[in-house]
DNA sequence: TAGATTGTTAATCGATTAACAATC
DNA sequence: TAGATTGTTAATCGATTAACAATC
């Protein structure tokens, strides 16, 4: 069995992989722990020990290919391939959301929206037509999706989980402002803004 | 001089105040550091130790009194005021923040918009008119500023940030999906779903 | 008083950094 | 070869947890 690798390595990938992709994009070929470091604020140190997890990625005295780097470190993600992903909430979030190019662009392709209210179902917003929640199971079992984003209010957002967790999402990212109870084998992620807001104000003099 | 708190303890702050406010309005008064961190999925001791930070909150026997130790959160982060915050980028992800009504709900009121962008200038988005980028400056001075949110493409987020830190800023919430120099005393923090859905593929089966 | 829970100290655990031999 | 940088081991640093006296 493979040694467990630290979730917060895990958590630097893809910073690490945001960051090569933009010297990529720069036409920077080669780079080494030591200027990646820079750019990101962080020891090279913690790169090259986060890196030696996986592998040898780089050559001593040169540094990293980094196209190869890049598709090294899609392949440990997982993410060299396209992810379907259910939205769960077409309020004003849900349909922001939607409207997101962001997340196809980088593999996360959007399917299928569902919304609990009667009169937002069949409703169309980009492309998409928003399903009632009680297709939601059917739909994500047929299609063997893992992936889930909630949208909806804090009240629901723990019924909503459960839903997904029976239907067999392992993955969801949560903007629901609450915490999330799901079982072993099941990640969340979470994002509030407001979150980020108020652990800046505590700097302000 | 106050001995310095560890950044991951502020981190959590926020959290142990959503998690407060909800309980507070499910009704209930008073909560203990066992029953908080079961809801939150951390250890009682280290909520315990958190907070004993900042003071003795609670009450042997007892417990914290909810209303109680939220005064005193909110007052810890700052966050018993209203702040004011520019937007830059009026785009479509712009446009969904100015759309979105939490900030507004819970302290940061959004008062200014920016783009650099002609055709984007003067257009009305919610109550907002787009604004001038050759505004920012003036607009933050006069205004005493101190926190932004930037919404523009990565190319531009460097530059951005170097004319909102020239301007007063003191902390940035970057959805822009690039790392951000900043000098001391500027704070950012990062908003990039993908890294997040990135993070969990890995777990996936 | 008996039971419960805090605040805090000490012990443990884990993550980061420093250093350097290996080697391109 | 000389210079540079990796991968890795050991040392350091910091955060979490366990435990318990204090006390409501």
């Amino acid at each position: 069995m493979t040694p467990t690798i630290p979730d917060i390595v895990i958590g630097r990938l893809p910073v690490y992989l945001r960051a090569l992709t933009r010297l990529s994009q720069e036409g920077v070929d080669v780079t080494s722990s030591h200027e990646l470091g820079q750019r990101l604020g962080i020891s090279s140190a913690q790169i090259r020990k986060d890196l030696s997890h996986f592998g040898g990625f780089g050559k001593q005295g040169t540094g990293y290919q980094i196209s190869y780097l890049i598709d090294q470190l899609r392949q440990v993600l997982k993410v060299n391939r396209e992810w379907d992903v259910v939205l769960v909430g077409a309020g004003d979030l849900g349909s922001a959301l939607l409207h997101y190019r962001g997340f196809a662009e980088r593999g996360f392709k959007i399917t299928h929206v569902f919304d609990a209210a009667p009169e937002k179902i069949g409703k169309q917003i980009v492309q998409f037509s928003v399903q009632p929640m009680d297709e939601l199971q059917e739909t994500v079992q047929q299609h063997n999706i893992k992936m889930a984003m909630i949208a909806v209010p804090a009240e629901a957002a723990q019924r909503v989980t459960d839903l997904l967790i029976a239907s067999g999402v392992k993955a969801i990212l949560n903007y629901a402002p609450i915490n999330l109870n799901v079982p072993d084998g099941v990640n969340v992620q979470y994002i509030d803004p407001v979150l980020h807001m108020q652990r800046m104000t505590y700097y302000i003099p």
